[in-house]
DNA sequence: AGTACCATGAATTCTAAC
DNA sequence: GTTAGAATTCATGGTACT
């Protein structure tokens, strides 16, 4: 099958031949925060006899977090090294009832290990961000106050911290309160309830009691007509996220439809922008859910096969303008037969397909391929209808395509990351291997579809932007900036896995970037003293962009669908949460 | 009724180092 | 040849839509 691809060659993206850059001397050693000449912003040395020294690497990590050594330890005595997110939220608890008591303090290295702890940022110059601005120091003091007064009550710190950034530091007590608790609803409760119960909570997601919270506790504006919808059960908000048909959005370059206008709720509108994605059929509510934390915004439903030869159905809450986008040229071939014209040789006239459907983390066997070889090749002329239909739903389910006489199979990595819009062989080389590159790119972005409703950038910030990239993946947003001709200044790229971060750091080196490139490992880590540092730096970020992990909403998950407060998911509050830092933050930097 | 779905985990096979 | 670890194969429903 390998050389019945190689016609496709001919494909001609030309957004190679400029990243033909040598690779400048580069240390991709630091898993942590790297800064583009490869020196970890942590003074490397340190931090990694700090890693040698210590006798816990667990230890080591919250210490790089900004925890004192001490604290640290106590923790672990008490409560083990096995589980590192009961570590977290005591380490934060402790943190925030010693810093309410001092609430103008940020962070203070430990003194008998100043060498590390809480200076992986101080390269940064920090020390003045809020020595002159004593409205700020005395809102956060209020804060501390109040989150002070959450924790005692028994509400983890977290959770805290997010429905005091959600509500503002004029909300009472009692809405915080509130807010919290639906919070919970959504995400923690559901998983203690038996299951007859659980869809209880689901429905209680768009039921008429929690829309009454939103516009009162909230304080949100209430449509017109509430009152009457509110006694209408759910067709209001079943209407408004009711997945289109066709799925084109506000609009795709090939069809004639579009929407020109919306209106923004007052608390969305950027900058800084703003940009989430996640699978559109997800279990019902979760939009709902995902639409309400980020600002009530209407989420945009598109298919990818608008765009590209693939299917890839997916929301994207965003606060950009949906006015004279344009796509990326030349447009990709959108069906099978031009995309991957030496199939067409093979095609048998039953297989009715002209697209292929989502582009998913695994594929097909050779063993899937070979019994479909040897159920079609003991006819002469077309098998019998069940043959046909057998055949034709595992080509469906896999995603096969006739690579020669009655020889089907699956997509090459190339060819995937071809038809998502990156260069080819992007995810290539670094010690993956194939069956992590068809995973990488069966959780990324299709390139062309992001990068139309970016486009609107480019004539808003002609000399580039500060992008704060969120589960970046393979940079799926990077590269839609990059061939949008949009210059990236200053990225921050958080990405878990390892791999995909050296992919992303590989690329930025490629393309001959003329910015920056800083990258981190774990959402979680970055709170609002890093952004602090980094958004001092450079002066606040223009763009966040984010698709959070789809693992317990995807359809394909036989496992452990959970929905939004499933294990990975539930990261999409993170996601949140650092959006909502970033915006109350980015006042000063306007 | 038919269709699609950014998946997970156990079992099995393959690979490379010894 | 043994073996540990990595890579691959396979079986596994259910939801929400057309």
């Amino acid at each position: 099958m390998g050389g019945d691809d190689s016609g496709l060659e001919s494909d001609n993206f030309d957004w190679n031949t400029e990243d033909e850059l040598e690779i400048q001397n580069y240390n991709s050693s630091s898993s942590c925060l790297t800064l583009p000449n490869g020196d970890a912003v942590t003074g490397s040395g340190e931090a990694s006899s700090s890693a040698v020294l210590a006798n816990s690497k667990v230890l080591d990590h919250f210490v790089s977090m900004g925890f004192s050594r001490e604290m640290v330890s106590k923790v672990i005595q008490e409560y083990g090294e096995e589980n590192e997110d009961k570590l977290l939220e005591e380490l934060l608890t402790y943190k925030a009832l010693e810093s309410s008591s001092r609430p103008l303090q940020r962070i203070e290295p430990d003194p008998c290990s100043s060498e590390n702890a809480g200076s992986s940022w101080d390269d940064f110059s920090d020390t003045d961000i809020f020595s002159d601005d004593e409205e700020i120091a005395k809102t956060m003091s209020e804060n501390d106050d109040t989150l002070r007064s959450l924790v005692k009550m028994g509400y983890k710190q977290v959770e805290a911290l997010i429905a005091i950034e959600r509500l503002g530091p004029n909300a009472s007590l009692e809405e915080l309160v509130d807010f919290i608790g639906v919070a919970q609803m959504a995400k923690a409760e559901d998983a203690l309830l038996p299951p007859q119960e659980k869809l209880q909570y689901n429905d209680y997601a768009k039921s008429n009691k929690r829309r009454l919270y939103d516009y009162e506790v909230l304080g949100r504006k209430k449509p017109r007509g509430c009152e009457k919808k509110i006694l209408n059960e759910d067709d209001e908000d079943a209407e408004a996220l009711h997945l289109p048909n066709p799925m084109i959005g506000f609009g795709v370059p090939t069809e004639s439809s579009f929407i020109t206008h919306r209106r923004l709720p007052e608390d969305a509108i950027g900058p800084p922008y703003f940009y989430y994605e996640n699978v559109a059929l997800a279990p019902k509510g979760v939009w709902q859910t995902i639409s309400r934390f980020l600002y009530d915004v209407e989420p945009e439903f598109v298919d990818s096969k608008f765009f590209c030869a693939a299917a890839r159905k997916r929301g994207y809450i965003h606060n950009l303008p949906i006015q004279n986008r344009f796509p990326l040229l030349p447009l990709p071939p959108r069906t099978i037969h031009e995309a991957f014209p030496l199939t067409k040789k093979w095609w048998p006239s039953w297989d009715i397909r002209t697209k292929l459907n989502c582009l998913q983390t695994c594929i097909g066997s050779a063993k899937l391929t070979e019994r479909i070889r040897k159920a079609v090749e003991i006819y002469d002329e077309d098998p019998p209808e069940s043959v046909q239909k057998y055949v034709l739903h595992q080509c469906r389910k896999w995603n096969l395509v006739w690579v020669g006489r009655n020889k089907v199979a699956p997509l090459e990595p190339d060819e995937v990351e071809t038809l998502l819009g990156f260069p080819r062989n992007h995810t290539r080389g670094g010690g993956i291997s194939r069956t992590d590159r068809y995973k990488s790119l069966g959780n990324s972005f299709q390139v062309d579809t992001v990068a139309y409703h970016l486009s609107v950038l480019k004539e808003m910030y002609p000399n580039g932007i500060n992008l704060l990239s969120l589960f970046s993946g393979i940079g799926g947003a990077e590269v839609a900036l990059h061939r949008l001709g949009i210059p990236l200044k200053n990225v921050v790229s958080v990405e878990k896995s390892e791999v995909n971060r050296n992919i992303v750091r590989s690329w930025w080196e490629q393309t001959n970037q003329k910015g920056n490139l800083y990258d981190m490992d774990d959402v979680r880590e970055l709170d609002g003293d890093r952004l602090e540092q980094l958004m001092s730096t450079f002066g606040g970020f223009d763009l966040i962009v984010g698709g959070s992990p789809c693992n317990n909403l995807a359809g394909s998950n036989r496992v452990s669908r959970d929905g939004l407060e499933g294990k990975e998911s539930s990261l999409f509050f993170d996601y949140f949460r650092i959006l909502d830092l970033v915006k109350n933050m980015s006042a000063k930097y306007r």
